[in-house]
DNA sequence: CTGTTAGCGCATTCAG
DNA sequence: CTGAATGCGCTAACAG
């Protein structure tokens, strides 16, 4: 095998030396710098063409300038929920021209805020964080350190940084709005964790609803699970064990709405003939199935863009205000609700 | 709040210079280098600590040497299959301190191979590249600039390179002996994209099944899908149109399968009773549409968790030999197959 | 408009 | 065992 070197060997030295210009020159080029004269220009750009230049990042974010790269923080990527945010994300960035560094929560050394700050110095331009557990330990750094950032899925806490999230509450208050003008007065509700800013949305919503028609909350029929599908059984199943089961259950995401139903059918009973079931999210699986799942659609893929449209934003114009994005959900009726009195008595 | 400035402003010399040491050593300590005096190794690290010093990638990785950073090439993030391979990777690198940066080719940038050979230089230790298109146009480059690399889900070239697959013609070839001893004669096939190996694989594996049995293949039976959902919606509603319809169709994915069984559902056929359907892949909603879908299962996490592993054994051992490996599939039988006789005349 | 120069933070010789 | 010096490839002043 023949010894050649990495043909990414070019740089920016050759490029000018074949170019005949200087160093200067050629990264005035590459970064559009407008005193440049036209034919120059042009000479310039044939030669790195020719020579299949590529700019090292390296060194150039050494220099504390821009990378082009945006790094995303995500607690893990087991959920097809992160994913349809990444997608976004990734679909926005390609537009810009910019490229994506994934880091994942999970693992232990990345847990401490301070790492990241460190580690995110010149390697990315600026930060989407998916779902923080603590935002307050990475805003506080972040902001401190002037760090362009936006938080995605986490409006919760009450201190003031770019945010983008969803109408958690008016979702679920609609939902269970429904569910009450089809008629259900005992309505289950499976709580997301509480830990997280759009858990508490939801439950709020959820007795905002019941509050506003009447219907008098019982602690019984709210069961804290953590989003995940296993609290979706154990939460069906403690629910429909009550004394005065509801008629319908409302999980605050589909997996544990999924969950629920397995519950449900486990007991024998049929959805949604004796107990409608609802979720919130609307990921793809929900569609297909058997009911299908009525829920709350999260725009999860457009909040991912959208987050980048800000953090690219926040990169052009730095002294721009910050703001936070609140996308609207949408009821999604499908088949796994029903009014209780089409129950078989 | 206290005017900080970014933590991330330690660097090598200052920590030098509070330990009273030059900045010589200090890189030693961090790199465990064995030249070090105990006392002094101690007394650096300390101070690193105390500071919460964390080195600069960038700098490093200007100096050639390691970034503890994989890459990863993936087509895109659309679909939960590439969700399933990254979540092992991630979990992997993980356990290896190694960080991920992930670029997704559907950008026309990274197309060129070129391009990503001259990208990584120094920002990654190796790449791990899902599902390539055009395997042989990165393979080439990589393996002349001996660069590391893994392949994951494409072992069909002929190039002898480092890659993880799985036995897609052995599944194909086992489920679609499973239809035929349930008794059927007549059996669909769905392909995915013919350019990638493993749809060429699977599809052999199908034909193989119907030679050994003696069934004669036809044509008309097989419908050319692409791997997305829509074509499997297209390739039953071709299938069931014919003169002789099958009786059993074999989708060559799980989301094409799903197409499938909305076209069934269409035409007013139930499943298996009418037509049984099979899939490949067994993608987490496989389990949960209704009827449950027989599947293949393809080990995706553990591809993707088994294909880091050789690439950062790779990384400690530059010299050792490339390895292919294809991790088993295996037959997932759940409820949308049936006997064909079973059929109501 | 263009060339020159000084670092960015670190790894690595090379001397002690 | 440790300190000093050199340069990775590039950007950003600063001169012409």
């Amino acid at each position: 095998m023949a010894k050649k070197d990495v043909p990414s060997k070019v740089t920016i030295v050759e490029v000018a030396e074949k170019a005949g210009v200087s160093l200067g020159t050629v990264s005035r080029v590459m970064n559009n710098d407008i005193h440049v004269a036209p034919d120059t220009r042009e000479r310039v750009a044939a030669v790195m063409r020719e020579m299949g230049y590529v700019a090292n990042r390296q060194a150039r974010g050494l220099k504390g300038s821009r990378t082009n790269v945006i790094g995303v923080l995500a607690p893990d990527l087991g959920t097809g929920y992160i994913g349809e945010i990444l997608h976004g994300i990734d679909t926005e960035l390609g537009l810009h021209q910019f490229d994506l560094m994934l880091f994942t929560t999970h693992r232990t050394a990345i847990k401490e805020a301070n790492y990241v700050a460190n580690l995110v110095k010149g390697m990315v331009d600026g930060l989407l964080l998916i779902l923080p557990r603590n935002p307050a330990d990475y805003t506080g750094i972040l902001t401190n350190a002037n760090f362009p950032f936006v938080l995605i899925d986490h409006q919760g806490t009450g201190s003031l940084c770019p945010a983008v999230g969803a109408t958690n509450w008016q979702g679920a208050y609609n939902a269970t709005e429904y569910l009450i003008k089809l008629g259900h007065k005992r309505i289950g509700f499976i709580t997301g964790s509480m830990d997280l800013g759009a858990a508490i949305d939801r439950l709020d919503g959820y007795k905002s609803a019941l509050q506003v028609h009447h219907i008098p909350e019982d602690p019984q029929l709210i069961y804290e699970g953590t989003f995940f599908q296993p609290d979706g059984y154990a939460g069906g199943s403690a629910l429909l064990d009550l004394d005065d089961p509801p008629t319908a259950i409302f999980a605050s995401n589909d997996v544990m709405a999924m969950g629920a139903m397995d519950a449900i059918r486990g007991r024998g009973l049929r959805i949604p003939e004796d107990v409608s079931i609802l979720g919130f999210d609307d990921i793809p699986q929900s569609a297909m199935v058997r009911p299908a799942l009525t829920t709350v659609r999260q725009p999860l893929e457009h909040m991912g863009r959208l987050a980048t449209q800000m953090l690219i934003d926040q990169l052009k114009n730095p002294e721009k205000g910050i703001d936070r994005v609140e996308l609207p959900t949408q009821l999604i009726v499908r088949d796994s609700t029903l009014s209780p009195k089409d129950r078989a008595g």
